[in-house]
DNA sequence: ATTCTTTATGTGTATATACATCTATAATTA
DNA sequence: TAATTATAGATGTATATACACATAAAGAAT
């Protein structure tokens, strides 16, 4: 336990800084395409799934309700994402993909691609399986 | 490969995802301490180094020049950290620890270390040790 | 010595993150 | 029904992140 208890084996700060190192992948891939590697996430998120509450899609994401709230403003100006009262109670918020969300999330999606198969190519199919695997766990028990 | 290729399974999406999830344990531990988790990472760094050059350091902690540059400046504003410029190189930037610097990191370690802890004792250490291992095996392949 | 190039850093801009607090609306209760 | 409470979201503030571009200093080439 006491080497673990060292600073260097922070479980966040190890989390963070290997998705900083991997980030750069991505968004080298994604440079050209107008939408960055977090928000093509939302636009995803949404390819499945016809409409949903921000609270509950926040839930789903584990993020913050007002960091969604914030993230989803450069989505709607750009009309990727429509955010509509809901009509049976005035306090929540319905997201959906517009159409240009649809359009934009198909043809970043390649480029998502080439950077998923580029870091699977060097890391292996297998390993990143079993990695995620164990991502999920951790996430799952302290949600 | 191809149910890889969904963008469900994105590597940083994950990492990023998991790292928002128990970034609140520690989060919730610091509270009162003045510190930031990630702020006391920087601390943390810096206890066992005299002095590092910004982009030295930046390029340790897997992050932009330009965002470690920022993310000192609380610091720096707080009293813990002093940045001065070279004596032999005026473009240089030397960054170490004050001594209220080293103050205030001993007294967040504790608070850390609850944080660490308590995770600790959720997901194994055995289990820990082994994600951390397959994390910088990931983080060193595409740095 | 002057110009050119490289290197180290800072700034402008935009997004991502989350806590504390405020507002609006719905649900409950007196 | 009016007052109270609970819920969904927005806003204020602060930090984290990184790219494009600007600046300044050192080193190289002429």
């Amino acid at each position: 336990m006491s080497d673990q208890l060292n600073p260097i084996h922070c479980v966040v700060g190890n989390l963070q800084q290997v998705a900083r190192a991997v980030s750069r992948i991505y968004a080298e891939e994604m440079r050209s395409c107008g939408v960055k590697r977090s928000q093509f996430n939302i636009l995803a998120f949404l390819m499945h799934i016809e409409t949903i509450t921000l609270s509950d899609f926040a839930e789903r994401l584990f993020m913050e309700r007002t960091t969604l709230s914030r993230n989803l403003k450069p989505l709607v100006k750009q009309g990727y994402v429509s955010v509509i009262i809901s009509a049976s109670d005035a306090r929540v918020r319905e997201i959906s993909l517009t159409r240009k969300g649809i359009k934009k999330f198909r043809e970043a999606l390649g480029l998502w691609r080439n950077a998923q198969k580029k870091l699977l190519r060097m890391y292996g199919e297998e390993n990143w399986r079993k990695l995620e695997t164990s991502l999920h766990k951790l996430r799952d028990l302290v949600a």
